[in-house]
RNA sequence: GGCGCGGUACCCAAGUGGUAAGGGAGAGGUCUGCAAAACCUUUAUGCGUCGGUUCGAUUCCGACCCGCGCCUCCA
């Protein structure tokens, strides 16, 4: 079976193939470098993603292509603000940006920043102009003329045949043919960066660097388009307006949009005081893993609440499955094989890939994997699951994990990362007690641990249970679980 | 006002014109010196409300109630 997808164009689920054989190319709207990424950024980009890693699981090539907005209002803002320069400015949060995805298991995408292709969107404006789709205004912006493109709304569904032109134009746009017309190019105001170009100085509008970049990457056409749903209007309408009409083949073909979630029930907002950066849950002691794993458990289209219950629930999750691979990877099983194993390990991984290829449906895929779990478990409980079976369900759970990512068991020293740049940034008051916690049992040496574990067992053998019990308590309360099983006594950090 | 999405158990959340996945939490049990881990049993005659279509609807249609999104910067 083939991928599905939901394509916004179209409104409907679609097959999904890339024009190149066996190649697909895509985009996605990155993040202006302005301040540091909230979860509602973090679940669009985790979203792509995840859609990128099971296209290759699925045998495509993937070339994966991310703007980083490095010039806008905001940015010329608070960098004057700030009293810095634009790019110190921008260097600052594209590290951070960089450094957030990383902790949340993204992949690093081919990245290009705005300011490195100012030339190139001059050249385009230009183009536009030569056209006369493009004019300049009398402070030597440029605007789109919208009316030069019948088919501007066909993503947004908006209809744009009735309307007035002039009907809602505001002091700041008085030169425009059209309220509607939208900033191509902008010129300078005094002490804004600005570029010199032989299209005169100014910076580029924030719709033309996604079109010039990812036309200059992909190709005038490619294969999929992805953002957060409030991007499609005006943002990609935008972006289709000026590239469609400038070359007059079709832009992207598959446009990808990542719903909006909710924390805790209300739109997350500052006023609402619900509103959480990446770096914000994990100074709450909440671990990278939990969080990701939330973040891709409800299906990217679907609303998604983002609530502290659920993000408990989340880590307890992923601790099922780390516990399930380690106890097939540590155990000893019986020599030999049995048909049910193997057979259960390949329906899971046709499971996932069925619920995956369905639009992405990750909540089906993740309760693919855990049938295989309770299953697999209740084998090895009644002593049916063999040593031959042990690696095609390790090889279904790693399967599982290519496209999830949340396995990987690297929290503590993310979370250590967070703490020491708290500590760094004079945050060290929004440190919890539950990260202290995290980072203290971190500091615990594996021989110290190992060393008490051998006292706590020898003090077992001597059926001194006072002793062992004791011992125990200390471990667990540096955040040492222990478990004692009948190959000998397993221990992890919480 | 225009366009669009959703309301499923205590919580999160899939799904289907033929009788409700998965996870978490709770209760009981198995195993264990005790724990932990794991497993088993259990928790919606019910899927916002009211009508309609149908042999049959949670699933289709209509109305209504509630929540949410876009239409302006926003992932």
């Amino acid at each position: 079976m083939a991928l599905r997808l939901h394509n916004t164009m179209s409104s409907q689920v679609e097959e999904f193939r890339p024009l190149r054989d066996n190649e697909v190319r895509m985009y996605a709207c990155g993040p202006t470098v302005y301040d540091y990424g909230h979860i509602g950024n973090f679940r669009t980009f985790i979203a792509v993603d995840l859609l990128q890693r099971f296209l290759r699981q699925s045998g495509y090539k993937v070339r994966y292509v991310m703007n980083i907005t490095d010039v806008d209002d905001r940015i010329i803002h608070n960098a004057a603000r700030d009293e810095v320069s634009v790019q110190q400015y921008t260097a600052k949060y594209e590290k951070v940006f960089l450094e957030d995805t990383a902790m949340i298991g993204i992949e690093r995408p081919h990245l290009v920043r705005a300011t490195e292709h100012i030339p190139q969107m001059a050249e385009f404006v230009a183009r536009l102009v030569e056209k006369k789709i493009a004019y300049r205004a009398d402070d030597g912006s440029y605007y789109f003329r919208i009316a030069s493109f019948p088919a501007y709304g066909k993503l947004s569904k908006k209809d744009f045949s009735g309307m007035i032109d002039g009907a809602r134009v505001d002091v700041d746009e008085y030169d425009k043919d059209s309220a509607r017309d939208f900033a191509l190019w902008k010129a300078p105001k005094p002490g804004e960066a600005s570029w010199d170009t032989p299209i005169g100085p100014g910076r580029p509008g924030w719709h033309l660097e996604c079109s010039v970049m990812s036309m200059e990457e992909l190709g005038e056409s490619f294969d999929l388009h992805a953002g957060g749903e409030d991007l499609v209007f005006p943002h990609h309408e935008n972006e289709i307006a000026q590239s469609e009409s400038l070359t007059g083949k079709t832009f992207a073909r598959f446009w990808f949009h990542v719903r909006f979630l909710l924390v805790e029930g209300e739109k997350m907002s500052k006023r609402l005081g619900n509103f959480y950066t990446l770096r914000d849950l994990v100074l709450k002691g909440h671990k990278p893993s939990s969080i990701r794993y939330l973040l891709t458990s409800v299906p990217y289209r679907n609303q998604l609440n983002f609530t502290f219950d659920g993000l408990k629930q989340a880590a307890v999750s992923v601790e099922r499955l780390c516990n399930f691979r380690e106890r097939l990877s540590a155990g000893n099983f019986p020599a030999g094989s049995t048909p049910e194993m193997q057979s259960l390990a390949g329906e899971s991984v046709e499971r996932m890939k069925a619920a995956l290829d369905d639009d992405l449906n990750t909540a089906q895929a993740q309760a693919a994997i855990f049938e295989m779990v309770r299953r697999a478990n209740s084998a090895i409980d009644s002593g049916q699951l063999k040593a031959g079976d042990a690696a095609p369900l390790l090889a279904a759970l790693d399967r599982f994990d290519e496209v999830f990512a949340v396995l990987n068991d690297d929290d503590a020293a993310k979370m250590k990362a967070v703490f020491q740049w708290a500590l760094a940034e004079g945050r060290e008051k929004e440190i919890s007690t539950e990260l202290r916690d995290q980072v203290q049992a971190d500091q615990t040496s594996n021989v110290a641990i190992e060393g008490k574990i051998a006292e706590m067992e020898a003090a077992r053998k001597a059926r001194n249970f006072a002793v062992s019990d004791a011992l125990r308590t200390e471990l667990v309360s540096a955040g040492v679980i222990i478990e004692n099983t009948k190959d000998g006594v397993r221990w992890r950090r919480k």
